[in-house]
DNA sequence: CCACTCTGTGTAAGCGCTTGCAAGATTACG
DNA sequence: CGTAATCTTGCAAGCGCTTACACAGAGTGG
């Protein structure tokens, strides 16, 4: 079933039925109708690979993310696919787990599928690749890692005003020892947000004393931070997380220390998953606009397809800010206690 | 950059370097090796719309789904996408917010792809879609949804042994009046759930009190849910959910009230999704194999795509067994008290 | 040493669709 | 009513790849 038998039973050309089809050209209404009836009768619908061949593009856009798992990524990704799917367009995701080679065999698969644009939302990066993604001319999106270029957008989170806001807010809340619970990471956005943190420390908060837990990801990370802070004598009274997972697997261990949050210590993240919401006691974090995120990614992919031809699009580069959002994992810090070498704990409550 | 370029550079035909992209046919191994220097060299990678409209299929599998923002199906989402990939598939997903329109449509995409398989996990369903999946020839698998046909395999949740293991758990710690919180739909999972609650608790608890409350989705409709059951007078002991969203709202409703859980009233859910574990008190639920629904999906759409042909593949019917999962949500049922038209209340605790 | 079977490679016909070009049909206008 | 301008439609050439078929050269056995 093809555009043949649509053509022989509408009795016209398939090239009529084609501009039927794409609303190009000009058809008779009277034929127009002719062949939408045998469309219908046929129940025919096109073979996109065809026409993605034939055509040269296909409505379709293509999105590699790190890691779908990753509520944070998840969200965009389904504003993305919203969006475009308002616009006539599907999305092709697909994810990388975190490794550099399926980033470049999953660029090659999207490029090889002839996607309309492609959007990069993955905290790993291969240098070759954006040589190779400038030299394809497809509109190309960034998050978080990589360059501007001609037909390379960038988006940015201003990690530095998210982490001034958190920073600020303790500091208003009396707390001067804070701890930062972050990765080993000397790339990327994580390392960035370290680097952030202790930029504000230093400068806008010059009383503070600060410490830094490097760790492996993900909520045994925070655990294991939370841990190594514990018995590290430093004694801090708020502790800062890169994210919210960690935040949580800190969370965890001092409850199961039976150490008291926010009123012995306060915790914060960063991101705003949903869990953040959730976890007991809710988190206080900064909130980086996944919608808005999602929105100017497919806004940026899909921009000039109309009017195409001469956007030079100058290197564009599109600055996210982050919200603070407070719940209940803050309080104001605990006064100076005699022996400062300990957490305050709850008594051990029975079970 | 196509075909022709490399087969200019090797020197050979079109031919030659399909053999050698595609592993098939003889192909002496000088010239093997001068094509793939070849290929390098001009960092050459195939057309792939080109290659399915050529070859008929794709390396695709296409995967339709209600809404991703849901874990449960992500989770499917992402074994399958793992497991393809190990395969070398890619998978392409749809997602249909719900809405018949957009199954459709969805399906009609996929199919206008010429995808390898195709795997509905949706809620919704159209009848005249499965005549038309029929009819395709593609190897498809629903979850929890629909018949199975020729060329369909019927991926099932065995609801009922579910309910009766937490009927039977509940009923082990002396729970004698249980609330059943549901959706309003007539059909569905969602209704065969219902349905499997109520049978189990008529024949394998007979002397059971038992009151259904329907409502609407999510968290939002579990809060709303026990605000009806706390002004109903009916006074369960345990509060059995459709799934582990609406527990969670639930929970927070009784929190809300300072109503102790499972001290007073004891929860369960069903799925378990991740947030179950997180949530305070950690929900009791009946735990959905996830990964062996996504395992098994990939495993019938991919069964037979090297021994093709001949294959008739009896309507297949996969069961899958839920396993009980106990947390903290859950405690022998409270003595009965004097005023049986209150819940038991914590007192309220200062802040 | 010849008929025959393999093995390796090229030729060329599509796969289903879009689109530039040109011809035929229709309309406008003097 | 004739001619030019405009609207419709069809023809046919690809898009980049796969693959049946043909065929040349290299082994093989008798």
């Amino acid at each position: 079933m093809n555009l043949d038998d649509v053509a022989r039973r509408a009795k016209v050309s398939t090239a009529t039925v084609s501009r039927v089809l794409n609303q190009v050209g000009a058809v008779r209404s009277t034929t127009r109708a002719r062949v939408m009836r045998a469309i219908e009768e046929l129940n025919y619908y096109p073979n996109l690979n065809a026409r993605t061949l034939a055509g040269g593009t296909s409505r379709t856009l293509g999105m590699i993310v790190s890691n779908l798992e990753n509520p944070f990524f998840l969200d965009i990704f389904r504003t993305v696919e919203a969006d475009a799917y308002r616009r006539g367009y599907e999305v092709l995701v697909a994810h990388t787990d975190y490794r550099p080679a399926r980033l470049v065999s999953s660029v090659r698969v999207m490029l090889g599928r002839h996607v309309a644009g492609l959007a990069l939302v993955v905290s790993e990066m291969e240098p070759s690749l954006i040589r190779e993604l400038e030299n394809s001319k497809l509109p190309v999106v960034f998050y978080d890692v990589g360059t501007a270029r001609p037909n390379i957008t960038n988006i940015k989170v201003h990690y530095r005003h998210g982490m001034q806001k958190i920073v600020s807010y303790l500091h208003g809340l009396g707390h001067r020892r804070l701890a930062f619970v972050g990765h080993h990471t000397a790339l990327g956005p994580l390392h960035e947000r370290k680097r952030a943190f202790l930029e504000v420390t230093a400068e806008y908060a010059p009383g503070m004393r600060v410490v830094t837990v490097a760790n492996v990801d993900g909520l045994a990370g925070g655990q294991h931070a939370a841990r190594e802070l514990l018995t590290s004598g430093f004694d801090p009274t708020a502790i800062v997380c890169v994210n919210d997972i960690m935040a949580v697997g800190v969370l965890r261990e001092l409850r199961a220390q039976r150490i008291a949050v926010p009123r012995a210590v306060s915790v914060t993240g960063f991101d705003d998953v949903a869990l953040a919401e959730f976890v007991v006691p809710a988190l206080t974090t900064a909130r980086i606009p996944r919608e808005e995120i999602g929105h100017r990614i497919c806004e940026t992919l899909l921009a000039d397809h109309s009017s195409a031809r001469e956007r030079p699009a100058p290197g564009l580069e599109v600055i996210i800010e982050t919200e603070l959002v407070v719940r209940e994992s803050t309080a104001p810090a605990p006064a100076r206690r005699s022996t400062p070498k300990r957490f305050a704990r709850r008594k051990p409550r029975a079970r």
